[in-house]
DNA sequence: TGACATGTAAAACGATCGCTTTACATCAAC
DNA sequence: GTTGATGTAAAGCGATCGTTTTACATGTCA
């Protein structure tokens, strides 16, 4: 159980570092010290320890968004982010890096990107409405928008990506309230 | 002269579809017809091919981006993307998959990365200030931000992520014209 | 006509890939 | 005190990888 847990934490350290393909499994053991025996009885395949990389991303990222700060639950997206990208070698966004890599060919790793997506995106439907009071959907796809973009470039510009889409979006939300107060 | 072309052409439809490094150079050449030996007489290498695959994909895309539609200049950006999208295979930016995947062992890919995308941010910045009358480094990044967002999102949420991105771009340059006019 | 650049076809190189296997060590739990 | 789950170490599997090589077919241009 251990093992297990560390074998995802070495091999995310490693995807994040080399990319997905472009490491083989002895290295991405490496930065667990495990067996490849311990891994094929754990995941199966090097493709199934992709999934449980991706999955185990996902809920630590859903437990980040799982407190709503009620002053200001869209600009603390953006707050989150730069605090998740300070514990990490940033290179965008995972999910999406793992889905243009496997989409030909493995449906199991699109899957869980796709749940992924579409649970984040309604967390952030979710603030949107608590900011203004009644949903917001448009307002929302432009957050999400802003968000994508700025953990895309976080690797070449660095954190004021950050810092920009969250004024932004507070810009984008002020303008919401003005036309439909 | 001819081959070269389109071996660039093959390789660039194989890594939107296949990812980059999740297909060989047999694959790659299978969709130009031509064989290995003349691969590598062209480009040295598969990273060679790779770095001129980016490269050919930058100046293709900024002659897209040469004539500029002087009633709205940002928002011509979104449809040009929009145009350039119905015509390939969509699996967010190609340069910034490029970086995830070869920033660590492949400095050459790196930096055609990085000099696309600062000719890219440019190129906005140009028409920011053709819009607004002056420049606006802070509206030229949202809007980047805007963009690289869409694009990332493109595959998974279709075309509308483009006209949400536009419309949003739309209203921040509103917003900076009302607060300083 | 001859030379040269450009191309194909196909076999083979060593390296590395994902994965399996054999053999053995802990160690907690009933 | 035996059992079963969990682990390491290390050799080796066939397949595929990027790359090189040999042999031969074009077409172009001096």
């Amino acid at each position: 159980m251990k093992k297990q847990q560390a074998i995802i934490g070495g091999a995310e350290r490693a995807f994040e570092a080399e990319g997905f393909r472009g490491i083989g499994v002895d290295k991405i053991l490496a930065q667990s010290g495990a067996s490849t025996r311990t891994l094929y009885k754990h995941f199966g395949s090097r493709d199934g320890l992709v999934v449980e990389v991706l999955k185990h991303r996902h809920l630590a990222f859903m437990a980040l968004l799982r407190e709503t700060d009620p002053s200001d639950p869209v600009g603390q997206l953006f707050d989150i982010q730069r605090r998740w990208t300070d514990d990490h070698i940033n290179s965008g966004c995972m999910f999406l890096r793992a889905h243009g890599e496997y989409a030909a060919v493995n449906a199991e790793i699109t899957a869980v990107v796709h749940d992924h997506k579409q649970q984040f995106e309604t967390e952030i439907g979710r603030r949107v409405e608590i900011a203004l009071g009644s949903p917001d959907a448009d307002l929302a796809m432009q957050i999400s928008l802003l968000f994508e973009g700025a953990t895309a470039l976080l690797s070449l510009r660095g954190p004021i990506t950050l810092e920009t889409a969250k004024e932004a979006a507070a810009l984008l939300g002020r303008a919401r309230l003005e036309h439909r107060p």
